[in-house]
DNA sequence: TTGATTGTTACCGG
DNA sequence: TCCGGTAACAATCA
């Protein structure tokens, strides 16, 4: 909604006033994603640079546009339509060079047509590192998150704790398909959905999923054991996931 | 009011 | 150098 139209921005919060005077009143060209980045270029290469972390929210409206609501730390505003971001982990204007300094230490991102996987097997297939930490490392994998971690190691039947080095071709190329496969379906839906033939629930917050914050495994009845990787909860079912 | 959380980075010690 | 752990930061909702 923004693409292609000339953007006045402003900082309801006043924590983006330098930033935003770069590009007030350029045009947007482009919005793109390179993994849980997001990138809106703008005429005279610069790019607003967002991540919004656990917590950051993008709230979208036709004009007029309502006044903010909570912390609104920048606020694209078009003839037509209004952007506001709240509370994003990282909000900067990027000229070129930095741009690419950024994309280089981001690892393929599985919703990318242009993603190697090759550069991701390589860094798995040469670390000691549980394949549950690194699928969670961005450098090495883009676009996974927690609750997608242990989903999609689960449909694998691979434990979080297997070392990447023990990790086969075969098998990275099932957990990249299937990370393609889920990843472009919770976009669809805006939701995470990692059940086959799983709707969105309002239940818990959109997300239907296998075995994450569960007690049972749905395929084998037994046990869902807890673990902390990387900081963040993670479920594995030791008898569906062997750790070998 | 409290606690949990779809995430990242810096820093430290082994 | 690699790796794992911890803290800090952030905003929202139940």
């Amino acid at each position: 909604m923004l693409k292609g139209k000339r953007v006045a921005v402003a900082s309801p919060q006043g924590r983006f006033a330098a930033g935003a005077a770069l590009i007030d009143g350029r045009r947007c060209l482009d919005i793109e994603a390179w993994g849980k980045h997001l990138v809106y270029r703008f005429e005279g290469e610069l790019a607003l640079h967002i991540h919004l972390g656990l917590f950051g929210r993008i709230r979208t409206g036709k004009q007029p546009v309502k006044p903010p609501q909570g912390a609104v730390r920048v606020r694209l505003i078009s003839e037509t339509h209004g952007v506001d971001i709240n509370g994003p982990n990282t909000c900067e204007v990027l000229n070129d060079a930095e741009l690419a300094m950024l994309v280089a230490r981001i690892g393929p991102d599985v919703l990318r047509a242009d993603a190697d996987p090759a550069l991701a097997f390589d860094r798995i297939s040469a670390s000691r590192t549980g394949i549950g930490l690194l699928l969670m490392d961005q450098s090495v994998i883009a676009g996974i998150g927690n609750i997608y971690r242990t989903e999609i190691l689960w449909r694998q039947g691979i434990h979080p704790s297997v070392p990447g080095r023990e990790i086969t071709a075969k098998a990275f190329r099932n957990i990249w398909d299937d990370s393609v496969a889920l990843l472009a379906l919770g976009m669809r839906r805006n939701a995470i959905i990692t059940v086959e033939g799983g709707t969105a629930s309002r239940a818990r917050y959109r997300e239907r999923v296998n075995i994450f914050g569960k007690t049972t495994c749905p395929a084998c009845a037994g046990p869902v054991t807890q673990m902390t990787l990387a900081g963040r909860k993670a479920y594995a079912c030791e008898i569906c996931q062997p750790r070998t």
